[in-house]
This record gives C-alpha cells, structure tokens and sequence, in this order.
DNA sequence: TGGTATATTATACGCATGTTTAAAACATTG
DNA sequence: CAATGTTTTAAACATGCGTATAATATACCA
C-alpha cells in the first residue's frame, strides 16, 4: 500500500533523530528514501508537516500507558527499593517503547534539548514532565526535606538524561545505551538503584540521630 | 584598538553557544554586533575561521593548567575523600576557568556532543578525555574491580554533563548551572561527593565480607 | 474500456545563505 | 600635504534551501 509515504517517514525519522529538523533537508530526506523531492510536500504538507508526523509517531501509544505504569509500580512496590527499582525499569520501557526503539528516541530529545523546534513543548509535556513528577514522588516518598528531594531527583534525573545525551566518543571509558543493547536499563538499574539506595540510608540515618 | 574583531567575536561566542555553528547565519552575528556582513570573511577568512578562532579562545590558557591540577589535586589529597571533593572542584574549576564563564563554555560542549562540528575533535581532546582520564585514576584508587569502575566513571560523568547540558524547561523540579551562579560546583559538590562515599563505602562493605 | 481520482515527475520560483568584489573611508607616515 | 596601507562599505555572486506548479503516470471503478 502507501510504500511511498512510509519509506520517506523511516528515513525521516532517522535523519531527524541524527541531526535535528533545521540540519536535515528535505532534498536529503527524498534522496535517501529514493523519492521524488515534491513528494514530502504532496504527503506530508511541508517540512514542519513530516517532523510532526515522526514526533507523533514516535510517541503515538506508548507514553500514555507506559508512564501511567510508572506510577502505578511505585505504588504498588511491596519495598521501597522495589518502588525505585521499578520506577528505573519503567522509564527505561518507557523509552524502548516508542516506536524504532530508545535509541531513536534518545535522538530526538538531543535534538529537541539543544534546538528545540516548534514541537518542542510537546515532547516536554508528553514526556519530561510526566516522568520528572513521578521521580519527585518516588523519592518523596523516603527524603522528607524539599531541598534534599531536589538534589536526589536532579541525581537520578542526570544519570538518565545522560545515558540519553552521551555518545561514546566523548568519553573513553563511556559505554552509552546503542541500539542493538536495549538491554540499557537492565545494566545500570541495578547499579544507579543500589547507589541511590546505599546513599540514601546514609542519609536518612545521619539526619536521623 | 581593534574593537570590530572583538566585538564579532563577542557575539559570536554568545550565539554559537547558544544554537551550534550550522544554526547561526553570519548576517545574524553581524546584525547583532552591528557591524557590516563582509567582515567576518575580512577578520576571520570565513565562518569556520571565525568558529575556530572561538573554540581556541575559550580554551586558550585555561585548559592545561587547570586539568593538570585536576591530577595534582587528586595526588596530594590526604584523603581519598578530599581527592574527590578536589577532583569536582577542579573540573567546575577548569570549566569556569574558560573566558566567558561555565555556561558558555557549557554552550559550546552541549553544541558539539549533539552536532559536532570540524572542531569537535579538538575539544574532545583538549577537555572530555583528559577529563575523563583523570576521572578513572580517581576513581581506581579506590575501586579494584574494573567493570566497577567504569560504572562509578559513568555515573560521576553523567551528573557532571547533566548539568552542563540540562536546561530548566525540561525538568519541573531541576535547576541547572546557569550564568550568575559561578558557585554551581559549591552546591552539588557536597552532595555527589556524600553520594559517592557512601555508595563506594557500601559497596567496599559488601564486596569485603 | 474509458474516465476520474490519486500519485509521481521534472522543473522552476523566491529567498536566505556564505562569500567575493571593487570602491570608498580612514589611518598612518614620509 | 601626499602617498600608502588598512579598514569598512554596498552590492552582487553562486549555491542550496523549502515550496509550488503544471504535466504526466498510475490506480481504481463505472
């Protein structure tokens, strides 16, 4: 059926994930796709048009279950090292569950980040905001003081973020989540859980006597 | 004296800071200096010469000297805590230490990690690997296990270039390094560095018994 | 099969980009 | 003051960009 319409859409996605929607053109785009230049035009509206056709995509179904559960593993977690535990998992299948995996994902909010397009504030409300209040629940629910939450949150927060941002060649001894390795999460849960875990207990006792 | 050169290049660093050499037009850096579009090629050779010439500025004397103190910090700290404590410190150090102040030079490393440019080579080799370089002796001193180490690499990493590349609109409750609030380092210093003793001192606990 | 809607093509338009050019303004110095 | 070197200017150049157009090919259905 509609090969054409799909075939400028997967390269697009790509593109736009590597480079972000200023530094990609359109004559790129339909040259990859071995399309006629016109044809973005003819489905998609414009340039603007195909960018907001991939973002969507990108979070089509996915954001709205997956961060619900988010909160719903917190929640339901019988420890709190399970609430944490959880809580890292589910972003990370937050993530894998946008369509073309995390690490086209990862692309789009570099991209978005750094040069925000007009979909920018979409991406934020869909899905930054949603996983940053839940985070602040989660650790709310074992540091009491604001300031304190903040700091582990902006912790957690960064780690994440940067397993995003990172790419290996800005550090020698950086191994950055890949596509082939959605297996990410799976990695450094278990090690960001016990540091978070270990440095809160320290925590929590020292304010605690 | 020559105050056309000085004052391209002033808004030059500012605005290739703030959206990447591709992003930025030479007829918007000169509009903004307020200086004629031919300049830049008469000053600079061209753009890349006039982004060159920015990149060298900003890690000019700076960069040797501080990172070399990294190290020497690190060696003469009595304690293996004081060596971290004087290894975040050295890095906000050096990072401040680059005319223009962290957030510009926060700017240009956010720029080029996500679309490098033909001096993205130079900056990887001037700043994040011998950056990173000392980050794993650091960390070596007290972790034997390789793969250990790594990890703890990743994570002090993560959180240094979480702030470097984080921007407040993208987390409710994160507040990045930003241009007036030098003291950056002061304030997450003392909470990465607990973070990190802790964690290590849990880990070393248990790997022990 | 013929007619109509859809999809694709080659081409061109208008505009913004980096860069060049040749003349003008300015400064410096004999 | 005159001559020379430096800096600045306005204008134009070639190129690549997003987009539009009008003609052609293709698919679909009476």
């Amino acid at each position: 059926m509609d090969t054409t319409k799909e075939s400028i859409m997967a390269v697009a996605m790509r593109l736009f994930a590597e480079k972000g929607l200023k530094l990609v053109t359109v004559r790129e785009i339909c040259k990859a796709a071995d399309v006629n230049v016109a044809l973005v035009n003819y489905h998609f509206r414009n340039k603007n048009g195909l960018y907001q056709a991939c973002v969507e995509r990108l979070f089509h179904e996915s954001t709205g279950e997956e961060l619900c559960a988010l909160d719903a593993a917190v929640s339901d977690a019988r420890s709190w090292r399970a609430a944490v535990r959880g809580w890292i998992f589910g972003v990370s299948r937050a993530l894998r569950a946008t369509r073309g995996g995390a690490a086209l994902a990862a692309g789009f909010f570099r991209q978005e980040m750094v040069n925000p397009s007009p979909m920018c504030d979409l991406v934020r409300e869909r899905y930054f905001i949603p996983v940053g209040e839940s985070l602040l629940r989660l650790v709310a629910m074992a540091v009491e003081d604001v300031h304190e939450q903040r700091r582990w949150v902006e912790s957690v927060w960064s780690q994440l973020c940067a397993y995003a941002l990172a790419d290996a060649s800005w550090h020698p001894h950086f191994r950055p989540m890949d596509a082939k390795a959605d297996a990410w999460a799976d990695s450094i849960a278990d090690f960001v859980c016990r540091q978070v875990l270990s440095g809160m207990k320290y925590r929590v006792k020292r304010r605690g006597r």
